[in-house]
DNA sequence: GGCATATAGTTGTTTAAGCAACTATCTAAA
DNA sequence: TTTAGATAGTTGCTTAAACAACTATATGCC
């Protein structure tokens, strides 16, 4: 079978993606059980503002994989929940930088583990190797659509 | 490493599910552009109907991994594009059965062919051995965390 | 300098997800 | 047969995605 051919039904849920919702949902459940208040897209914004803080809305919209409305929206949501700020740009008045608040940087520890947590949960049983490949598969597929 | 021991950064995409929004995304791309209406949420409805007609509410439920609100959503959309009916169970007064139209059959060929395509473009280069792999990996994900 | 174009971000609208609370119907057990 | 509990579906609310249309600022070219 040429490699680029398969039956319909099995590619099924390479396409509804139950897989990852499983992983999100089970992940939010976490973070309510922890006390923590926030959205896994709330979570993913912040995940990026940890690894590098001060990022404009553009910068998260490629890191995050939103358009520019979600990021906007987001943002408004994180900033109502007081974990970033807004900070205009002084070389370009069109940029917000983002920046994290102290609640936000005390959120990092605890999510982060669960974040972890939440995947060895989903990864039981599924060896080192098989994780390896399902990641080139879904980096691919990415950069097909891309 | 043991095998449920990974680096964050390495399994951050698992989360997010980039390479299936990316499927979803270009497959509502080529259904807009080849003149198909209907989000990839209401095709998800209509796939399973395709496959059996007249399943019930919470039978679609289960099928396409969504919960009693979405699916009412889904089916009132649906509805509306006079693409599905409501038929009251006579066994069960409770049970809503759902009926595709003339119109969902119509679209069936063309939409599953559209999907195959997309599906294609995303594992350009992926091999059969590759796709295998990653397929059990995300159906051991979902059966983990079910 | 002035104008076309590109870039950063916002707003409006529709569709959907997730959760809780609700109604209607069915089932099983006292 | 009545009543408690389970099941099927709906509604309300908040958050988010996708798309188009919009404003404001910056850049590059004449």
């Amino acid at each position: 079978m040429p490699n680029n051919q398969f039956k319909k039904s099995e590619l099924y849920s390479f396409i509804t993606g139950k897989a990852s919702t499983a992983i999100a949902r089970r992940l939010q459940k976490n973070f309510k059980q922890n006390g923590i208040d926030i959205t896994i897209e709330q979570w993913s914004v912040l995940y990026h503002l940890w690894k590098e803080d001060g990022l404009s809305q553009q910068q998260l919209c490629d890191a995050t994989f939103r358009d520019k409305p979600s990021i906007t929206r987001l943002v408004d949501n994180l900033e109502k929940l007081q974990l970033v700020k807004r900070v205009a740009s002084k070389d370009d008045r069109r940029i917000n930088m983002i920046y994290l608040t102290p609640s936000a940087q005390e959120l990092q520890a605890q999510s982060m583990e669960l974040a972890n947590q939440t995947l060895n949960e989903a990864l039981e049983g599924v060896t080192h190797g098989q994780v390896e490949i399902a990641k080139e598969v879904l980096q691919k597929v990415y950069e097909n659509l891309s």
